[in-house]
DNA sequence: GTCTATAGCGCGATAGAC
DNA sequence: GTCTATCGCGCTATAGAC
């Protein structure tokens, strides 16, 4: 696959819109004013938008949940791992220009505006990433970094479910920096 | 103001559209149809979107606050206060058949797509939450039954960002039952 | 205040030439 | 694969009768 696939241009320029501004926020018409290509050229590539956001789903769940796997088998102590895990989160609100949220963020609040395939991608996308977390909290329970009481899957669902609205909120305060503070904050409650 | 003022209705519908579809789904047309009114009547009460839209932020954050500040002003101990806080964001997700988010984190979303006032607005809404937490957690930390490190603004944000983010998530993913454990959690975490 | 009718726009999508 | 041209739709908004 060359560098300037189109396909590709059109995700990336899907994915920087969505992220922007939600998925009613995006259309054939802007993506082709950034890619360079006319409106209808688009449809050769992705016939329908749904067909759109469907591979966008799928490449931004597996190229995330990759990171996200390359992390936990490291040998880092599961407090550097869970750190690492968080910045990824950081990483994408700090990214460009435009401050952006988490591709799934901006799904999970249209979602009921979505058609079937897509939602079961973000439901899978979020189960997928309380599983990596609930691994991670287990080894930091057993290894004895992590103190806290309560079952490990709402957990697991806290940390995702701040992580996520988080960025919402940083976003539209303006408050990026804060939203690190957070982060080390959540880290030292679980810590206990 | 009679119980079935149709400006009234007119905001009861649209409030209820935009929780469950996001602004972008919400049309004057749906308005109509659950109302029970054409769509160009609407236009006699609210003539543009955005006066609807700001009309509706002013009315859902002076009733939110207006709770809040009930809560506040009660003899309840800080911990109970804070429970009794967390139960309203459960109450929304709750309301109606359908699961409804928190208005102002279905606009968090949609922010960047949204405009001048109404972005003030749903800043404004964030800032006022935080502001109400500072002040909660401030008690509780003085009275001993709140025990967390780091500074109290953060430790505001973190909550705030953690109702607002898991409305989202456990919409999404049928997990209401899993979104008070989660709030348990929160607060187990935040009393030390 | 509500109605019918319509203007004007942007959208997703398709047909057919090159 | 990209282009021009166009269709059909839903939307916000307005004009004018009742």
């Amino acid at each position: 696959m060359k560098q300037t696939d189109t396909k590709t241009l059109i995700l990336d320029a899907a994915q920087d819109l969505i992220q922007r501004l939600g998925v009613n926020g995006m259309s054939y018409q802007d993506i082709s004013e950034i890619v360079g290509i006319r409106k209808a050229s688009i449809h050769t590539h992705f016939p329908k938008k749904d067909d759109l956001l469907v591979a966008l789903l799928d490449r931004y769940s597996d190229r995330f949940l990759r990171i996200v796997d390359g992390i936990l088998a490291t040998s880092d102590a599961p407090e550097v791992k869970l750190r690492r895990y968080c910045s990824l989160f950081e990483a994408t609100l700090n990214s460009g220009s435009q401050e952006k949220v988490c591709l799934c963020a901006m799904l999970g609040a249209e979602l009921t505006a979505l058609n079937h395939p897509s939602v079961e991608q973000v439901r899978n996308f979020y189960r997928a990433n309380e599983e990596r977390l609930v691994t991670l909290l287990k080894a930091g329970q057993q290894n004895g970094s992590f103190r806290f009481t309560g079952e490990v899957t709402v957990t697991a669902a806290l940390i995702f479910g701040l992580l996520e609205g988080g960025m919402l909120i940083a976003r539209a305060q303006g408050t990026t920096n804060q939203f690190h503070s957070v982060i080390e904050q959540l880290l030292q409650l679980i810590k206990g």
